[in-house]
RNA sequence: GUCCCCGUCGUCUAGGGGUCUAGGACACCGGGUUUUCAUCCCGGCAACAGGGGUUCGAAUCCCCUCGGGGAUGCCA
């Protein structure tokens, strides 16, 4: 990871800056976990840091190497690059927490010999049982009664077949400040953490609170950014590296994603997984920009921005302090946005699984048709898959009506219309299909939306759509007087549908 | 319960004592362009949680209340 260059206004003088993202493996990339990688990621670039990611995979039961390798996917599909990790490597590797025991081993050898942790021997019974007694009268605090069992005591208790844990003694009544760059001074005391809290599980994996900031040490990060969950542990973090005379990194918490009844973002409130939104046809682009905005805004009021734009301007003091609730709304006007921005020629590749998924096949449609197709209808698609609604009136042989369609072409005046349209076939020759709507028009005496609402029913089975003098163009006389007979003989002859529809 | 964080239009936000009759965006509503719908353009609706201070002056500073969130796990 050579060239990275020391960062004036963040570095110490010594270290260039480094930031980590550290995911648990245990399901798929969380919107937002999204966010916070993606503002880690923001912030490298800005500043030139190295980005680390780190697994944190401890909690053995929950997490899995296939919910690694979709997190590392997601995060390249978002475009989210990283310098040490797992699969790159780095000096201060491993990467997975499941591969670093050795070392976390040392430390609590360390803490157990000084006094500041002790083995506990409580099983999860007697302290749920604490627990639940402590709720009835108010508050709970681990009471610290194994902190100075006699030798004897403890062999007894080995001798039971009890396997301890290892808790941390909280020191008593020590203030920690954790000077966040987002929220500020916070301040905490030793007091009400929870007491001594458990640094090694029984079975010997430590725990979270305990490794994070070892690991953070070791790996150099001089800038925790993460999520505003963690504000609140981040004493008991800070109280290990005093033990340890380890560094502390500078934190920045950042305000949580909520649903839209402002509780945490979870499947009810929609989709949240950073996979759903690929396969449901959104951008990478519009993610990162929306996700970006959710507590942040440039200083000319422009939303939509590239990457490029968003870190030229991001700062981590700007980023908001409140929870935000995350708008699909917003999202889906910014993807249209995206959408649209992008050329036929970009699109195709993005789209072709969805047109295959309506028997479209994208290949054997002449690529200048195709493209045409696609660059009329891009307007249309919020989404990439909602090009599934719109191609098959441009490339399916005979398009499906709409109900509303159908409603139309029921009605009296689109009778008379398609009789009027039927005839104009087979009485013009094809190179006057650019007199069609004219000609229409002039025999049925219809205008405007009279006139448009049938005939686009008629050629599209649709009531939305591009211009329709696009849409004839290129169906072709051949492609329209198809569509036309198809629906005289529905709507006029009223003979049974055959084929598909 | 306890500790911690947060509180400007429905939503995301701008705002750091006077330039705020509070700005922008999404959504919504209206109008225009389009021989039709959408796109697009123009316009409108809509907020400083409440109460006390401090100050000549408070959305901005302080306190209280209320509301929301997080933590309080042998989860992260």
């Amino acid at each position: 990871m050579i060239g990275f260059q020391y960062v004036a206004r963040y570095g110490d003088g010594e270290h260039m800056m480094r930031l980590r993202f550290a995911p648990s493996p245990t399901g798929f990339l969380h919107i937002g976990n999204a966010r916070t990688a993606i503002i880690n990621y923001l912030l490298s670039k800005k500043y030139n840091a190295v980005l680390v990611l780190r697994i944190e995979d401890t909690d053995v039961e929950r997490s899995s190497r296939e919910s690694e390798e979709s997190i590392l996917r997601d995060l390249q599909w978002l475009g989210i690059q990283w310098h040490e990790g797992p699969d790159v490597g780095g000096n201060f590797g491993p990467y997975r927490q499941s591969e670093r025991l050795e070392i976390y081993k040392q430390f609590s050898e360390q803490l157990l010999k000084n006094g500041n942790a002790y083995y506990c021997f409580c099983t999860q019974e007697e302290l749920e049982t604490m627990r639940a007694r402590a709720f009835e009268t108010g508050t709970y605090e681990y009471s610290g009664r194994c902190r100075n069992l006699s030798t004897a005591e403890k062999e007894r208790f080995r001798a039971e077949g009890r396997k301890p844990t290892i808790r941390f003694r909280v020191p008593e009544n020590e203030t920690v400040i954790v000077d966040d760059a987002i929220k500020g001074k916070v301040v905490f005391s030793s007091e009400n953490i929870g007491g001594d809290f458990i640094i090694v599980r029984s079975d010997g994996m430590p725990v979270y609170n305990y490794i994070v900031i070892i690991d953070d040490a070791l790996m150099k990060i001089t800038h925790v950014v993460r999520g505003e969950d963690h504000l609140s542990n981040t004493p008991k973090q800070i109280l290990i590296a005093r033990a340890l005379n380890l560094p502390v990194p500078q934190y920045a918490h950042l305000a949580l994603v909520m649903g839209n009844d402002r509780k945490k973002l979870s499947k009810r409130h929609g989709i949240t997984s950073v996979d759903l939104y690929r396969k449901e046809g959104y951008l990478p682009e519009a993610l990162v920009n929306y996700l970006a905005m959710l507590g942040w805004a440039a200083e000319d009021e422009r939303e939509i921005l590239s990457m490029q734009e968003i870190v030229a301007q991001i700062e981590l003091e700007k980023l908001a302090k409140s929870a935000a609730i995350f708008d699909f709304q917003k999202l889906r006007w910014m993807n249209s946005h995206y959408v649209r921005l992008k050329s036929a020629i970009e699109l195709l590749p993005l789209i072709q699984p969805y047109l295959q998924e309506v028997g479209i096949d994208a290949n054997a449609v002449e690529r200048e048709k195709l493209l045409r197709a696609i660059e009329l209808l891009k307007p249309y698609c919020e989404l990439l898959s909602d090009i599934k609604n719109f191609a098959p009136m441009l490339l399916s042989e005979i398009p499906a009506y709409d109900e509303e369609a159908k409603q139309i072409l029921m009605s009296d005046e689109a009778t008379i219309l398609i009789k009027e349209a039927f005839s104009f076939f087979s009485e013009t020759p094809s190179s006057d299909i650019g007199q069609f709507v004219n000609v229409v028009k002039a025999k049925t005496g219809f205008k405007g939306k009279q006139l448009f609402h049938p005939l686009r029913a008629l050629l599209t089975g649709k009531l939305k759509g591009p211009e329709l003098d696009q849409v004839i163009s290129l169906l072709g006389y051949d492609g329209c007087k198809k569509r036309v007979e198809y629906a005289h003989r529905i709507y006029i002859e009223k003979l049974p549908l055959e084929g598909k529809l």
